[in-house]
DNA sequence: CGACTTTGTGGTAGCGCTACCATGATGAGA
DNA sequence: TCTCATCATGGTAGCGCTACCACAAAGTCG
């Protein structure tokens, strides 16, 4: 079957004419490149891929066909010859829309980076989540990112990594160092929005606790309340209120903060919703936010900047955490054996406390417990 | 099964170390199936892309085969050899986060089922729309989808078009025709949910009007109003508010309607976010919701069910939406002549009335107003 | 009953790219 | 000077699949 050399031209035209045929457009090849680089299409691809090996000349001139032509390589023969078609399962469980929204734009854009094939799969509604991950599995997926509350599921962690795949947390409360992570620093993060209400004059500040199967509850409570201690404050138990994430569980929450005999002046709630809802309590007891009470909430989700006032919280990256888990994923199916001591990667990104409108000093007036207070 | 054995383990041996050579895992092909199945992989092609030439006995033996091996197609092989390679952009400007997120799961859905390579892009701050398009389409884009407010951006469309792309709206308030669109009728809807809350017996229900550059507020207001027509009620033009679809555009809405001299026993807001403010003033006001005023919303975003009361809505099917808008540009892309008469493809979806909390006939209290009113 | 369509199937040639090896051309060390 | 590593590049062979054509078998006509 070798050809003679006139039929390589005869071939190539009729190629491009098929193609022309097929979608229409001109696509640029990586072989188009290279006759205008005039260099072979190794050497384009070597360029295109940021290999070492090519003179710096050459390189220049096979980027200036790329940009004469507007090339851009086609992601479906990249990943299948380079024979790898890593394909990412991102599993949620019910998440708030809000916080998931960033999380598939954060995975959508590196996956789509890195030519990784990612499946979107809600847990919801399935029986077990074994059977589940295990037809993911059968199914070629190599990878699973987890988002909150499945983070913390070690159940499904495990039962991930025993069936051989990599499994990444985003935002679980707290590294097990037994499978890869993404996360803040949950306790730090408290413990800075606790420390910043103090800065503002408050000392009775009160806390609305998130869901306690999240690992993360228990670490942003644990900031809150050693801020309080490193402050010299009292850490009064009656001003901490169970809630379950949800704007209802923070409704009860804050009316129950709110109608104490010796209500705080400021509350920190675990999340957006419950902060949302305390704000909503306050208002019903025509109190003024942040005039009356401050409120302050944790995620910066959507939520936090669509309600007035607009809610001072604690911003995650969302967006660059999930990148950063597919990258992980990534990362660990190039090298499969590389977990060294059976530890997994840790990597913990910076957050930031956002100040909007619900947080101010405390008024006189609100703090009318303390004798000396007037309207 | 009488086949050569030996040559069967001979082919797939070879196979298998090949490719676990380079991602580890079996990974079983079209050619694994066709010898699985006794037959080419030509037929087996045909069976998966459910072709009309094959005999049925051959097709279940194919079909035997791939579920026995867990044979998984492989995409970017589709695509590459399919030649097709579609890619679709899908842009947005500024909608709300819980929108977005199942906006982006419809699209991902059926764009991966398609073998379709969707680009997720937002607008926002870009200069001009017209550059943004152009780079895309000379990127390779064949197609767009628009979500509100883009939607209605005759201009963006119109540009999309000119330069050759095909582009869909999503929920626009209403179809022009000169390009596809899907949507509901927001009209109905609006009539619907005015009749309800008519039907809950309420004589002065008040109305939040949208963003008045988005085409459906207006449709909405309509649908409104004629729905109090068609019941007989008079239109009071004080009962009517101008909103913006923003929660806090809801709450200066809600002010002025529930401060009035009359106020209304029920108001329907254009969006969910606008009724979840109106809920909030009314709560400030020491209104319960919904004994004391029934509050409804529209869209069934996230937001609708975590607040409290859960509120009264229209639901649009989003995913369904989005997942359509995205096969009509793969039929598009697949027969591009087929516009018949400049006409492009309308799709109305159904919309649905979810009956939650947040409405009620209206109390003796709250109608008090109206002597002789009862629930 | 031969010329034609229709139906089911197989063979072949790529889709655009990269892995892998082969090849000259350089420079380093003996 | 002659080996031997090192670099820069090219050639070839697929990745897994489908488009296209070929071809036999089974009708359908006049």
């Amino acid at each position: 079957m070798a050809m003679p050399m006139s039929d390589v031209g005869e071939t190539a035209r009729t190629g491009r004419k098929r193609s022309a045929r097929r979608n229409g457009n001109s696509a640029p090849t990586i072989a188009d490149v290279a006759r205008a680089a005039q260099c072979s299409p190794m050497t384009v691809s070597r360029v295109i891929n940021g290999e070492q090996n090519v003179r710096e000349a050459t390189r220049e001139q096979v980027l200036a066909a790329i940009e004469k032509l507007r090339y851009v390589p086609n992601r479906a023969a990249r990943s299948l010859a380079g024979g790898a078609q890593l394909r990412v399962a991102l599993l949620f469980d019910n998440p708030s829309a809000s916080y998931l929204s960033e999380f598939l734009m954060g995975a959508l854009e590196e996956a789509s980076r890195r030519d990784i094939y990612l499946v979107v799969q809600s847990t919801e509604m399935q029986a077990g989540h074994g059977e589940l991950i295990r037809r993911l599995i059968d199914g070629g997926i190599g990878g699973f990112i987890l988002p909150p509350p499945l983070c913390d599921d070690q159940s499904v962690l495990d039962e991930i990594r025993e069936a051989g795949a990599v499994a990444v947390a985003v935002g679980p409360g707290k590294a097990t160092g037994s499978h890869g992570a993404v996360l803040i620093d949950e306790f730090q993060a408290a413990f800075d929005m606790t420390s910043h209400i103090i800065g503002l004059g408050h000392e009775r500040i009160g806390f609305i606790i998130g869901n306690p199967e999240q690992v993360a509850s228990g670490r942003r409570l644990q900031g809150y309340r050693e801020a309080l201690e490193k402050a010299g404050l009292p850490i009064d138990e009656s001003l901490i209120a169970q809630g379950q994430f949800t704007y209802r569980s923070g409704m009860v929450a804050a009316e129950k903060l709110l109608g104490a005999d010796n209500p705080p002046t400021a509350i920190f709630a675990s999340n957006d919703d419950m902060a949302a809802a305390t704000v909503a309590m306050a208002h019903r007891r025509h109190l003024d936010v942040p005039n009356d009470i401050t409120v302050c909430g944790f995620d910066d989700t959507e939520l936090a900047s669509s309600i007035w006032p607009e809610l001072t919280t604690i911003r995650q990256p969302i967006r660059e955490m999930t990148a950063e888990a597919v990258s992980m994923i990534a990362s660990a199916h190039k090298r499969p054996g590389r977990a060294k001591n059976g530890q997994s990667e840790q990597l913990i990104l910076p957050y930031k406390l956002i100040r909007r409108n619900s947080d101010a000093g405390p008024s006189l007036a609100a703090s009318f417990n303390k004798p000396g207070s007037r309207d």
